[in-house]
DNA sequence: ACCTATTTATAAAC
DNA sequence: TGTTTATAAATAGGT
């Protein structure tokens, strides 16, 4: 859709690369942001130039559209992990929420109750001292478990990470291997068929790496979310 | 584009909006494949139909392209955000603790400055009810984000660990290419030398995976951290 | 899912 | 980068 056709390959010319990077990713970016009004779609596009630079759109915040997507892509595979963690801290969660439901409604009651038997002011003072006592007590019992829990997923999250590490550098390593048992076989051997089957090995091993490297992943632990999202 | 023009709201019948919902989809991600590989760019990009299915487009990978966009947008703040999570969350229940202590200290003054005017049971029992839902918005609110918190790591932890189990898979098939490779050198070539460098590549390869095996620890991720521990 | 009139995006040139 | 314009591509409405 322009003066002449084009074939969809990498643009040589670095000059008319970016400029058509500039028209280009403005039309996409348009078009995302129709689909998601005219469709009603969540909408997450994120774009990084040859250059390194990044350039987004959400339709409602990407870090929602990314959550979401992570939660898709999870639940995908819970069929095969009926009994986990997530699920499991939904539970803990509303046990907790269920707990403290049962509390305040005690207190209440005994509030109401008392009431009606028509107390002295210093009666309902002690009452009240009573009530934020116990709200504190709760609130700050909960509030260590949480912070507890969450220290802690923190640190499992690194050590996973850490062996995530590790596992790549072995992946690394045993491609070297690899790579060198082919040099030394392909020295000694000229027959061919350890060639072919080489070729797809090491083709194979470059994608693991790439994958390898992408994956050890700060970032959740070094941006919070934020409590207004 | 088309044999009318319409404008950008969101389409009100539900069965042509699913029409164009499934052909503008196709078309985005079409120009976001042809963006990728013009402009040589990285793009990922996530769809969600308003029926809640997925549908995505990443140049490389999704989670390569999410976590780059996670460290674009933490550099891009970084400045700002020297600190950590954990240290994000103790700055956040310090200055939860502190909103609560100026809310029960006001309260408080409140309470004894009433009393000294002898107030009525009925504006004591206002006075609580007003502390009581102030505490419990506070709570409510912190819960919230620390459910929430809770929740968003054990999620990012289980995809890390899916990403190790993968590894793993990985090493072990490299390994057993290395295995199969050793096979065929040691087949054809019996000068020794070869053979011996061999057997030392094969017994490294060996403590690798017995390493390896060890390695992905399902432990945390199965006996999920208990809250009373 | 297919068709085509029409709108929209954009390649080339400045 | 912005504007223009000829042309390719996308797609709205219909079947």
């Amino acid at each position: 859709m322009g003066r002449g056709k084009i074939v969809i390959q990498r643009i040589d010319d670095s000059t008319s690369r970016q400029v058509t990077f500039s028209k280009r990713r403005k039309g996409l970016i348009k078009k995302a942001k129709e689909l998601a009004i005219l469709c009603d779609a969540e909408v997450g596009l994120i774009i990084f130039s040859s250059t390194g630079k990044l350039y987004d759109f959400a339709s409602s915040s990407m870090k929602s559209v990314i959550d979401r997507y992570n939660k898709s892509k999870i639940e995908q595979q819970q069929i095969l992990n009926p009994a986990s963690e997530v699920k499991f801290w939904q539970r803990e969660a509303a046990v907790l929420r269920q707990e403290l439901h049962a509390l305040q409604e005690n207190h209440s009651r005994q509030i109401m109750g008392e009431q009606l038997n028509g107390l002295s002011v210093n009666e309902l003072n002690n009452l009240e001292n009573q009530l934020e006592i116990s709200l504190r007590g709760i609130r700050m019992k909960k509030e260590q478990m949480m912070t507890h829990e969450i220290q802690e997923l923190s640190q499992k999250r690194n050590l996973i990470h850490q062996e995530n590490l590790e596992l790549s550098r072995k992946v690394e390593r045993i491609h070297q291997e690899n790579v060198e048992l082919y040099k030394k076989a392909y020295t000694a051997n000229t027959n061919g068929f350890i060639h072919r089957e080489l070729a797809v090995a090491d083709d194979e091993s470059h994608t693991q790496i790439r994958l390898q490297l992408s994956q050890p992943d700060h970032s959740d632990y070094e941006t919070p979310p934020r409590a207004s999202q």
